[in-house]
DNA sequence: CTTGAAAGTTCTCAAAAAGTTCTCTATGAT
DNA sequence: ATCATAGAGAACTTTTTGAGAACTTTCAAG
């Protein structure tokens, strides 16, 4: 078992490669941890490698690799920081992790691919795929998949009215929102993540 | 059977673990359990280790486990389908499945948080995670992370000019294009994907 | 090919942090 | 009264962490 220094110094390496394409020295991670000693970069280094998190290339400089089955069967990506205009990224003190595999998992839970424009001002593109879970009550803004009329599917924000009519609103200015009696709008369920490929 | 003090502590236990990935220190769950002594909580969790529910590492520091009840919760989603304003969902012939662990990953990446709206309408919105490649050639239009003047950071679509020089494009109808010198543009990365959680 | 700076390796010493074990005390329930 | 459950805290051991020195190896410039 890791560490907490341990585990700390492995996210700053893979993030580090991840970010940089090769290994960082050991006075790099030393200054990233706040440590003065080289030494002690390099025993954490060390134990890191015995657990075989991590491949050396003993004596060399960079000499530090990530094993190529960690490549392949992780599924985190190191999680550098923010970006915003006009500033250099900014490091995230506490969450160094993404584990893309459990980031949008949960029970009944299934994905959708978009087709159609009638979210796009919600940044919700045409071949976007959302994260839906299945449920038959939403809250009040919350983006659902509706089946109105037990026919038609779609992709719109709900509002609840007092009324107990609903309102179905497209986040798109040339449409228009649309309210129906509760009667005719089944939830199929809830969006609880989005997320697109540029590839 | 478990006394009310003892359940008490084993709840905190799994919680702290769910949420940091680690088990928590004896101080931590005195002091969740609102008492001062390291000793009587260590007293709590010998006899939770007696009853098997936790694993301990004699010694170690965090060296509290859960014993491995845990899952082999894979990382797949069933991909149900297309859905589109005005059809019922359309299932998706081939593809019935999405693996979350691998849909993003890859060599070299890395995960960004977003800060402003400059892509907003590029359907990248503030809070959103940006997936990056690192690589210092991009495409015409692609979106990159690029420092400009070896200082500031941004998220912008690029456009290499015939003259050399390089058009940085937010996508926002607010913000205009900006042209510089190729030497002050240094692209760090190409977005190969983004991601959005609404929870 | 030489050479020196930079980087990796190996040590020892020390201190702080965390786990372990123990005794003493208090409070209810049976 | 006796027992089980609780809490406080002291004393002790082990693990973890950090500093820094001395040494070796790598690497690039001349």
């Amino acid at each position: 078992m890791l560490s907490a220094r341990q585990e700390q110094a492995l996210r700053f390496i893979r993030g580090y490669i991840a970010e940089h394409g090769h290994g960082p020295l050991l006075d790099e991670i030393a200054t990233a941890l706040g440590i003065q000693s080289r030494g002690v970069a390099h025993r954490y280094v060390q134990a890191l490698a015995d657990a075989g998190l991590l491949l050396l290339e003993r004596g060399r400089h960079r000499g530090i690799h990530l094993p190529s089955a960690d490549n392949g069967s992780d599924s985190t990506l190191p999680l550098l920081g923010r970006i915003a205009a006009g500033l250099p990224i900014e490091a995230i003190p506490d969450q160094d992790e993404i584990d893309l595999s459990t980031f949008f998992m949960g029970p009944q839970r299934f994905v959708l691919k978009v087709q159609g424009d009638s979210m796009i001002e919600a940044g919700i593109l045409p071949d976007d795929m959302v994260i839906v879970e299945s449920r038959e009550q939403a809250r009040n803004d919350d983006i659902v998949v509706a089946l109105i009329d037990g026919q038609e599917a779609t992709l719109k924000r709900i509002r609840y009215n007092t009324d107990g009519s609903i309102t179905l609103i497209p986040e798109n200015s040339a449409l228009s929102p649309m309210v129906f009696s509760n009667q005719r709008v089944q939830v199929q369920g809830v969006v609880v993540g989005q997320m697109r490929s540029y590839q």
